[in-house]
DNA sequence: CCATCTTTGTGCACGCGTTCACAAAGACAT
DNA sequence: ATGTCTTTGTGAACGCGTGCACAAAGATGG
């Protein structure tokens, strides 16, 4: 995982380990929800439940931020909504351009969670010519030879890749080269990427077989072991 | 190995490590793509390329199911793909059932990498009555009441669910009521269930924004810090 | 049969993340 | 002001995951 390294320890502000940060969304999440019903305030018991993790783990993870609660009464609702957003880049706007309009593509771009939280799709972008033009949430899709004028354009740094595996690493050596600095990949291939590019994967097909594997051994526990380790096919 | 007929579910298998099970589908795709090409075996530092981590990190992986390398050689591809799958319990059926056929319900009904692994989509499911009938994917999309007695009549034990976030709760409710016991969910909220059943969520704008933080840090090693701590609003 | 070479399997140490448990801080009532 | 009560912030212990480095195992060639 090529998360550059805080060259300074420093406890503040600089050096939030990167399972808070991955954290940080879903606290936020739960904070919106919270602020559109008005509430002013909430305890990190309340919070944590809302958001489904430990309340200490939440209060160290603020602590990271150095946001500031109130002992005896709670987190300002509004202020860490606003710090929380601050941190993680959320208060400037991101263009993004999603790359492959195929079914996942589509669902993507017509996704709400992404513009509701400054992101803005600069662009969609497929390979088939006979799609271009034609609207898709509202925006028309280009051909992929557009992409480096789009990227300079509109200085898009992140790029979201939904083809098929075949195309995913030349698409992504297109949008590095291009300027883009970070990469949400969905399709099902690992990306080599240059130094200072960072990649995360979603792969469904994955978190499937993960359930598969817990669900056998929930099987496991009831039923006979559906006979243990010779296999049919032995190695030459 | 050859632990013959083995009654007794030893130490070796019962304990792998939820990393490791979160690593064997990579590989498993990467042996997949070696067998296609008839590659017989594989060393643990090609394999280790392959599939994007550390070479030491794939053998102590390997070591936890059991699985033997021959030393001076490497492994036999076609082994591995056969003891992964079993052990990820790919080697069965899995029934699957969809609920929420809008865009991304319906990408994900198209997904290759579902059908190809033992799952089986048993049905697509929608809360709309007007989509009831259409196809997707090849199969008709029937209504969300059918869920309880389809579930019921085709084993499921795995969901999936791609509703909108108010929708989520009540329908992984009436999964679990049915007999569901292992749910995959894409609705960005957090699902109370009860022991026994497991979760795993899978939310798009949570990793653009862990994307986010880290673009915004990249920037921020450049051009100057845009004021740390004081933000401009502050709590009551 | 022996020597050499390759690659596995793993003991060990280290660092990160999680959780507990509690002192400090502040609100609030009297 | 003082005491009580709530809730934060964090020190410390623990466990898991990672990666190094090397001995053991086996292949291969002479």
């Amino acid at each position: 995982m090529a998360t550059g390294r805080s060259h300074r320890p420093a406890t503040r502000g600089r050096g939030i380990p990167e399972a808070t940060v991955a954290r940080l969304p879903l606290y936020l999440r739960a904070l919106t929800a919270l602020s559109e019903r008005s509430v002013p305030t909430v305890s990190s018991e309340e919070l944590a439940a809302a958001a489904g993790v430990n309340s200490a783990k939440l209060r160290k993870d603020f602590s990271y931020l150095g946001s500031y609660g109130t002992r005896g009464v709670g987190y300002d609702v509004e202020y860490l909504v606003y710090q929380i957003s601050r941190e993680l880049g959320l208060t400037q706007d991101w263009p993004v351009v999603i790359v492959g309009i195929g079914n996942l593509g589509a669902a993507l771009a017509n996704y709400g969670g992404f513009a509701s939280r400054g992101f803005r799709v600069a662009a969609l972008l497929d390979a088939d010519a006979s799609l271009a033009g034609r609207l898709v949430a509202g925006l028309p899709v280009r051909h992929i030879d557009e992409l480096e004028s789009i990227v300079e354009d509109n200085q898009v740094s992140i790029g979201v890749i939904a083809t098929p595996a075949g195309a995913a690493q030349e698409v992504t050596d297109r949008l590095v080269a291009a300027g883009v600095t970070s990469i949400l990949n969905f399709a099902p291939t690992v990306l080599s990427v240059p130094d200072g590019v960072d990649v995360r994967k979603v792969d469904l097909s994955i978190e499937l077989q993960i359930l598969a594997f817990h669900e056998q051994r929930k099987a496991g526990e009831d039923r006979q072991e559906p006979d243990g380790d010779v296999p049919a096919v032995m190695p030459a």
